[in-house]
DNA sequence: CTAGTGATTCCCT
DNA sequence: GGGAATCACTAGC
């Protein structure tokens, strides 16, 4: 049997923890996101860990900027990008404070909302696609920069909030290198901070960063 | 299923 | 100016 989701929201302190225990511990968790055309749910099946200005592959590499200032804020907040002309994707700020630390989120599968994820995700073949990959999973929750630095452990209504939901067991958590972030000089990720649940259909194919073309 | 490529805008150097 | 935490589309197996 299939025990029920736990709607309790997930509180600040679950975020004001390393990044790399807080990564994991989302698989299986639910992301409510409430719009005035209505509500959808997202059940977490796929992660990404950075790890603020110690880590090559962070946006906070290299200090704070304009772009990157929410992640040096509180934990539990999100961070939103836009990137390669077209796409949003979205984060949740982990602790402590001012480290810089966030997970990415990648891909999961649509509980709740369907009909309205199916709306703002017309080339999706299927139910399946709907949050597969971090710029899809943000169109499908109309999610754009105008969240960013929204704390999702605000009490009352929010635009966005984390549901306790139910967490993955460790030994189905995977993990392995981050797609897109390519290394210092190397090929390969420096850290495999990519989470995802085991054979689970929603979560995004991996593909490595593409290779620039030199001139001959 | 995989591999290759164009799209399109912002950010930082 | 260069590249980006990506996606959709096409071709081919």
């Amino acid at each position: 049997m299939i025990a029920s989701p736990d709607r309790t929201p997930l509180p600040r302190e679950f975020f004001d923890r390393p990044v790399l225990e807080v990564a994991p511990d989302l698989l299986g968790r639910i992301l409510v996101r409430t719009t005035p055309e209505g509500l959808i749910a997202v059940r977490l099946t796929e992660v990404e860990a950075y790890d603020g200005p110690n880590d090559p592959g962070s946006h906070a590499y290299r200090g704070r900027t304009a772009r990157n200032e929410v992640m040096f804020g509180r934990p539990g907040h999100v961070y939103v990008y836009f990137t390669y002309g077209m796409w949003h994707c979205m984060n949740l700020v982990c602790g402590p404070e001012g480290r810089a630390s966030a997970v990415l989120l990648r891909a999961g599968e649509v509980i709740e909302g369907a009909d309205l994820a199916r709306k703002r995700r017309l080339s999706a073949r299927n139910d399946k696609e709907l949050a597969k990959g971090p710029a899809r999973l943000a169109t499908a929750l109309g999610i754009d920069r105008a969240l960013n630095g929204t704390d999702a452990c605000a009490p009352g209504e929010t635009p966005l909030r984390m549901l306790t939901g139910t967490a993955i067991p460790a030994h189905q958590v995977r993990n392995g290198p981050r797609t897109g972030v390519s290394g210092e000089g190397g090929d390969g990720d420096v850290h495999p901070w990519r989470y995802w649940v085991a054979d689970d259909p929603t979560v995004s194919p991996y593909r490595a960063h593409a290779p620039k073309r030199r001139p001959s």
